[in-house]
Formats: C-alpha cells, structure tokens, sequence
DNA sequence: TTTAAACTCTCTAGTCACTATAGAGTCAAG
DNA sequence: CTTGACTCTATAGTGACTAGAGAGTTTAAA
C-alpha cells in the first residue's frame, strides 16, 4: 500500500509519516518504480504502536527507546516499566502543578467583580504587585 | 539600570528579557552611550507582571492583551475576566486529560509485574494491539 | 596604563512534534 | 491527452524560549 492508504489506516496524516520515517521511528520502506513509498500490514501495526504511545503523551524519543526493546525479545522487562513510571511521575507532577495553578486563577478571578473599567480592576492589581492573591 | 540587573532583579534570564523587547512585551528602552539598554523600576514592575502572568501559563499574547488593558484605565473590565476564566477552562480541560492519561498509564504499569523478557512483557503487548487495556 | 574579566550587543540556530506550503513528478480514469 | 488525485523533496513556520558565535563596552585589578 501507498502512504495515503496507510494514513487513512492508522488517522496519522501523511507528513507525520514521513516525519515518523525521517526521525527514525519508521524504517525506510522499499518503493516503487515511481519512488513511492510501500507499506505492509507490518507498517500499519508499527505505525499504531506509535500513535497509542503518542496518546499516552510518550515522547519521540521515549518511543524509540521502546521500539528498539519491542525487537529485543531477550532484554529485561524492567526497562519498559521503568520507562513507564518515571512518565507517570512526569504526569502526576503536572496534575499537582495544574491543580494549584487553577486555584490561583479561580482566586484571581473572584477577586473582581467584573463590573466597571480596568482603573479598578482587581484581577490587573492583584496581578501587577503581590505574590499572593486573596480570595 | 542595565540588562543584568533587572534579570537578577526579576529572575528573567538576559536573553529572555531581550526576546520579550523584540516580542513588544516591552517596550523599547532608552540605551546608554554604549548601546546598552537602561531600565528604570518601572520596568522591574512591568517585568514582574508579565512574569507572574506566565506563572498562571498565560500566553505570550494573552500578556500582550492584558498589558493593553492595564495601559487603558478606562477600558471595561469585562475582557480581563473574560480571558481570565477561558484560561481556566483551558486549564481544566488539561487536568481532565492528564487525570485520564495517568490511568490509563497506571493501568498499563500494573498489568506487567516486570520481571523476565521483553519478550513476554504485557506492556509491550498491551501498547501493541489493543485500545483497551486491562488492569 | 594596560589588561583581563565581566558584561553587553546583534544575529543565528536549536528545541519539540508536528503542520503547511512550493514546485515538481507519477499514475489512473475519462 | 488531459485532468485530477496522489506522491515526492525541501523549506519554513509554530511558542517560548535557550544557547552560541563573534564583536564591542565597561570596570577593576596589576
């Protein structure tokens, strides 16, 4: 199969693809006598290996590391998990940053009742010299 | 004031301050005779609002339009709130992702006890094929 | 007075994971 | 034979910086 089909089969566009191929993630495929790139249902398989790691917000490089252990049957385990839970620790530390950040905002944003000019504006005070913000 | 100063005054980084100058963020400053730029406290506290507006993860243009705002004394307040609470609903939209993603990735950890071969990690397996996984 | 260190200047390129073009070539159907 | 859909490479852009080169300026010590 040709990239358009391959991209309709995984939902990745076909620039990504080339991306994919260019930064290594995907070997380089044979091609046709046009120098089209051929894929085979191997592709597609690689291809969504990829895009589920991506879901899960795995970074490029993290995903080679993972797809260089996919094809070492015999290498320990531990690695991919280990892999696994320092991005969960990644993840957790910004849900823990996130969270605090939207108390900030919801305080700053009560703090004025939205009425009237900018002169007045507590969110632009609160905003221009204190650390602290009160609710 | 020099360029050095306000960096340590502010906690911005010199080339920072320089990339928020050619961003209009702030505004262009006065240069001594040398051609080095010269500060004045206002410029610490215009510094120390765009800082704290990134620490909310404000955009670079957001600030921009606050800034706009906040050199309008007669504008109406309305704008600030409203940018304000869009944000948060960014940010919320954010945590419900990463609440979800760090399931998911749970999940995905504790289905390996991550001891033998890669060969026969069900990490592996499970980001392989299926789009659920089991826990 | 010299000279060395510390600071500043502009300009350019790199980061990440794509996305979007331009301009050219390939292929199948009508 | 031409139209349209597809593909190719190469390049530039995104956001918010960061890092570096290579040059000029200032300040302090020797």
């Amino acid at each position: 199969m040709k990239i358009g089909e391959l991209s309709t089969l995984t939902g990745c566009s076909v620039q990504t693809i080339r991306y994919y191929e260019k930064e290594h993630l995907l070997p380089k495929t044979q091609r046709s006598e046009g120098n089209f790139r051929l894929y085979d249902d191997a592709s597609v398989e690689h291809l969504l290996f990829i895009k589920r790691c991506r879901s899960l917000d795995l970074s490029l490089s993290e995903i080679r590391q993972l797809l260089e252990l996919r094809y070492s049957p015999n290498a320990p385990c531990d690695e991919v998990s280990h892999m696994l839970s320092s991005h969960i620790n990644h993840v957790r530390a910004r849900i823990e940053e996130l969270i605090n950040l939207e108390d900030q905002l919801s305080s700053l944003l009560h703090s004025c009742p939205s009425q009237g000019t900018v002169k007045k504006c507590e969110i632009l005070k609160n905003l221009t010299a204190t650390q602290k913000i009160m609710s």
